[in-house]
DNA sequence: ACATGAAATGTAAACGTTTACATTTCTTGT
DNA sequence: ACAAGAAATGTAAACGTTTACATTTCATGT
């Protein structure tokens, strides 16, 4: 027995062109015929074979996404709103985070020149140099988050990383703190780097030294977190307040003050950035940087299917900045901001 | 221009058929134009197209993931352990969230029916009428999470909710607790109904009784535990332990907790389900169970691929139980288990 | 040198759509 | 009743693979 759109036609004895025209609308079509179709259709349950279309038309309706890791809310966060965007549009998602760089570029290869997909999302901190010629070669549309390229025609999206941890230290130093630290970001990470570059602008608007040893490394983590501020507070001259490049860092840093009974903010002040659904119930509450994830990921898709849907591209490099925003908490000396935390 | 495997066999001299092979390792091909195949399409940067592909094998090697919401770890845990089997089995995954009963129907049928992907993972805490109706066709292969579907041919992973929830209750009753009362999770919920038979059997096998009034409906959330716990402790006759059926609903808990002044476990004793990360961080640290969400996720992966590559299907309904475990922080009255936590 | 079978290659038909172009069938004005 | 144009429908060629089957080429034993 014949399939598809053919039986459909046979049944109603027309050509599958017409039936054709009558389920994506295109064409004129006689009312009564095409009544006709769309109940067999009905009746039959018919779905299109969506790799036979996709062939034919050459596009999928699926965007690629591919994420470096797949925990913490952070990523969830940006799946959603992807999600979301996609879901109003009536389009899939093809979901990837590959652990190895070696992984990595094999998707991203395939989303490029394998049909699978009509655009790509990728999020990388840091880029590999094998990744950007893949990504000069400008196959198919793209978007990339948390990373500055300096490649035409790519959108990047990015969080105003600069502007908050500036707003963020500007807020400490607001406080009267002087002698202020830093928790940094892996090197290598496009974010960190503005995070650390922003609190460094802010000190020095203010004439505020910074000795290099308050400046520790981190890693994005609760452990590089928590040494970071057990390095800090070991100083002969500790720090009076302390900048996290992000909140995952201050977890740490919380569990080390605890640990070395130093109180927060009475002994040493904190700020951190991402805004994470945690730092709300942390005691004293954490004065942070919202960054805005989910818009991140909406914005991402909106601008795929911009690309797609109107075949446009940015002459240029193309960066949207996402606004962050301070998020008051007691962390930082504010009082009366302690009110939500309940752990 | 020729395009794909058409252009290569132009360049090479040899026909498709034999470029084909070549690229799928299917049938004998002489060394040397193999080599040479092999090389020219390297040269050209070739990866074959995969609609063409799939709608010729009639087989995607995606595999389509449907989940209730994109929020909090949970998802994000079964995510990331389906993404784990499917990147060791080259496999793709599709991923859909939808807010709507409605669009939750649309994209199961898309995936059903549309040939975009191989088998389906559903999870979907309750079962439409419609839904159920769907999955009855059986078209392909299907696992579903967290629900007990009663439908032969689909496979379904369940944590042992019932397991899990009465040891916990047991652990409570063997810190002499008697007056034990329980935050339920929403009716239509499986895991929820399941934990509170383990509830219920756990008090009922030691000859507890269980006022009606200890049984306070919660909705999963943090308001609902908050508002559960007021109302416990509103009660006359106040218990002096609760298991709530989920951590989210602790979380609200331990706000009621403290802004009744009340302390945990000295004053009120609590246990937990899920083992969230923050769970770990609270002060005192929860005790509760833990639910193997990642491993949910590679069960699922696993059983598909089972089903999609060796055609095999289970001839009855088919359950698998995956094992839950105590975690015992202080929650509960246990000591010496605050160690870790540093909120 | 030839028959025989295996190895290598080619041909062409799927797979299920979309769509440009051609053809037929209606309207409508005269 | 007929021409002209619009509306409806049909035909057939893509889209880029895989694969059953047919054909050619090669090695081997005689």
């Amino acid at each position: 027995m014949s399939k598809g759109i053919v039986k459909i036609a046979e049944i109603c004895g027309v050509s599958i062109a017409t039936v054709s025209r009558v389920l994506n609308n295109s064409g004129p079509v006689k009312e009564s015929t095409r009544a006709r179709i769309l109940q067999i259709a009905q009746e039959l349950n018919y779905k299109p074979n969506s790799n036979a279309r996709s062939l034919s038309r050459r596009r999928t309706d699926t965007i690629g996404v591919i994420l470096p890791e797949l925990v913490d809310e952070f990523f969830m966060g940006v799946i959603q709103g992807i999600n979301e965007v996609a879901n109003r549009h009536q389009r899939y998602i093809m979901l990837s985070s590959s652990h190895s760089q070696r992984d990595e570029l094999e998707t991203m290869l395939e989303f490029m020149n394998g049909g699978r997909v009509d655009g790509v999302i990728l999020m990388a901190p840091a880029l590999h140099h094998t990744m950007k010629t893949i990504l000069k070669s400008n196959t198919r549309p793209l978007v990339l988050l948390n990373c500055r390229p300096g490649i035409a025609g790519i959108v990047s999206i990015n969080f105003d990383n600069f502007q908050g941890a500036k707003v963020a230290t500007e807020h400490l130093i607001q406080h009267g703190y002087q002698k202020i630290a830093m928790i940094t970001g892996p090197e290598i990470n496009n974010d960190a780097r503005e995070r650390f570059r922003g609190f460094q602008s802010a000190l020095k608007e203010n004439n505020i030294n910074l000795p290099k040893s308050f400046i520790v490394p981190g890693e994005f983590n609760i452990e590089s977190g928590y040494y970071g501020f057990m390095r800090l507070m070991s100083l002969p001259e500790k720090p009076r307040a302390i900048f996290a490049a992000n909140d995952m860092m201050v977890l740490g840093a919380y569990e080390a003050a605890k640990s070395l009974k130093l109180r927060i903010p009475d002994d040493v002040a904190i700020a951190g950035f991402d805004d994470i659904f945690l730092g709300r119930l942390l005691n004293p509450r954490l004065t942070t940087v919202h960054a805005p994830i989910v818009e991140m990921g909406r914005a991402a898709m909106q601008q795929i299917l911009k690309m797609v849907d109107e075949k446009w591209r940015p002459e240029e490099e193309y960066t949207i900045h996402l606004s962050t925003g301070l998020v008051i908490g007691g962390s930082c000396g504010c009082i009366n901001n302690n009110g939500n935390n309940f752990v």
